[in-house]
RNA sequence: GGCGGUAUAGCCAAGUGGUAAGGCAGAGGUCUGCAAAACCUUCAUCACCGGUUCAAAUCCGGUUACCGCCUCCA
């Protein structure tokens, strides 16, 4: 049985789709005023293992991400960039595609975006504006947020000690207006020269929250199974679409809360943050280091953990998935010298170890629990492939396992018998008459050459093989 | 000040009452002409103090340290 930890409720709790087999789930994405730094990726890569496991489990799943593309940063990013905030938001989600391209993680069902969804908000704000939970002010529109019984029941916040902290940020102009320091912009009035819509509140653009709230329910139902986002999302982006979402269609938003843990970075681990200045972007870690080990780095670890982002951990994530892809490599150079039919003894290992991933993962997504089940696949897998007689069906077993529960953590395996250049065959098969006549010197040579160019030699008992460093 | 989360070997990290998974790195070994890869062996009294219990990393109380949210942030 599948549990998930409920951030709503701080509990594990069973999780049951509203609808079987089939899980609705809203994931926040970003605000797209600049690239994507690896704390958005880590949010990205661990909803997409959650849905690549929910996949797994035989769930269809419908993904919505949006971009979050009308704001102040990207008003001030346009300014910056002597650009519109459309194009900003439209080069920024270019970039946000190629990062999560190169990490593999899967396109969203749907990614929707704020600025093509007006008409929804402005009539959502509506609502709230009839049913007595929101009021304009002088073109604003602010949130009751003391009229919401449950306000804070997200985040474990007493309203009480809210006010005290809020009344401390708030600037005296917003004072003005609000009639609660708590109460939030559902619509923000146009300033001059700002991107804006017309509304019966006068010209604006929609605050920040209210876009989540009108496009997951737009695309997933006034109630849906999972919302996630990263820990910092919890209060207030979370607590206020609970809070507007719920006054507006009297029922349960989403059902299950969760919430990934931050990349952090530095002795003391601090998170990593476009605020503080200290993120690492994601396009430049991409390109200084294997995509692959940064996924891996990613989606190995458990999706609440934080994750301290150093050079020592990307090598240990590399060195980690190079077992996986030698044991991949051992396995399907067997191919070629295994005979027809089973070795059940090994088939029974792999259904033992496939039960063993599904018992761990199925535990809040226990990534580590369920990456010690594929390394002993990988054991399993290496010393099978060392059995003078393997066979074929068997190998395809572990073969299909391997790439299923690697592809979960979005493992991609490298295929080989790429063809080499003639002049490296001959080298291969000079060296082969030399072991032959025992000639250790040039077969040394040989090996030694050929590893200058990359290209490492290996002998089997059933025969030479390479490939490449 | 309020709320929440961490603290396990050189590193990463499981484990929520019965005398510490797994991976990386290190050491030794097997295999190999030598290698490589693989496999085997080896490497911790679990932040501190006190308590409960036949038995605690695991429960209770206290202490310390670090992190996060309470203001934009994945």
């Amino acid at each position: 049985m599948l549990k998930v930890w409920n951030t709503l409720t701080n509990q594990k709790e069973e999780f049951h789709p509203l609808t079987p087999h089939i899980v609705n789930m809203y994931v926040c994405g970003p605000t797209v005023y600049n690239y994507i730094h690896i704390g958005n990726a880590r949010s990205a890569i661990a909803f997409d293992t959650i849905r690549r496991y929910f996949e797994f489990r035989g769930y269809t799943v419908n993904y919505i991400s949006n971009f979050t593309d009308v704001d102040d940063k990207l008003i001030n990013e346009a300014k910056a960039e002597n650009s519109t905030v459309p194009a900003i938001a439209d080069k920024y989600i270019a970039a946000f595609y190629e990062d999560t391209d190169a990490l593999n993680i899967e396109r969203a069902t749907v990614n929707p975006r704020a600025s093509h969804n007006i008409p929804e908000i402005i009539d959502f704000i509506k609502i709230l504006v009839d049913k007595g939970y929101a009021y304009p002010v002088d073109g604003d529109v602010y949130y009751r947020t003391r009229k919401f019984k449950n306000y804070g029941e997200l985040s474990g916040q007493n309203v009480d000690e809210l006010e005290q902290g809020a009344s401390q940020h708030v600037t005296a102009e917003e004072l003005a207006r609000k009639e609660d320091p708590l109460d939030f912009a559902l619509w923000k009035a146009a300033k001059p020269d700002e991107i804006s819509w017309e509304s019966p509140w006068g010209q604006g653009r929609p605050g920040w929250h209210i876009e989540c709230s009108v496009m997951s329910i737009k695309y997933l139902g006034a109630t849906f199974d999972i919302h996630g986002g990263g820990q910092d999302l919890e209060f207030p982006h979370h607590e206020n679409e609970i809070a507007q979402s719920e006054a507006a269609t009297g029922h349960t938003f989403a059902r299950y809360w969760l919430h990934n843990g931050f990349v952090t970075i530095g002795d003391d681990d601090e998170k990593m943050s476009k605020s503080l200045g200290n993120f690492v972007l994601a396009r430049d870690l991409i390109q200084d280091n294997d995509p692959q080990a940064v996924r891996f780095l990613m989606a190995t670890t458990q999706y609440r953990r934080p994750i301290r982002y150093s050079q020592a951990s990307l090598q240990d994530a590399k060195n980690n998935l190079e077992r996986l892809q030698t044991a991949w490599t051992n396995l399907n150079y067997r191919f070629a010298s295994a005979e027809a039919g089973n070795t059940s003894a090994v088939d029974d290992q792999a259904d033992a170890i496939q039960t063993a991933f599904i018992t761990a993962m199925d535990d809040d997504f226990n990534a580590q629990n369920g990456m010690t089940h594929v390394y002993e696949l990988a054991k399993t897998i290496n010393t099978y492939v060392e059995q003078k007689v393997v066979r074929i069906g068997t190998l395809e077993h572990l073969r299909g396992l391997l790439r299923d529960l690697a592809g979960i953590f979005g493992i991609q395996f490298a295929e080989t018998g790429e063809l080499l250049d003639a002049d490296v065959e001959n080298l291969i098969e000079e060296r082969i008459a030399a072991r032959k006549a025992k000639n250790f010197a040039r077969s040394d040579e040989i090996r030694d050459q050929l590893a200058q160019e990359g290209i490492i030699l290996e002998d089997t008992p059933q025969g030479t093989r390479w490939h490449r460093k």
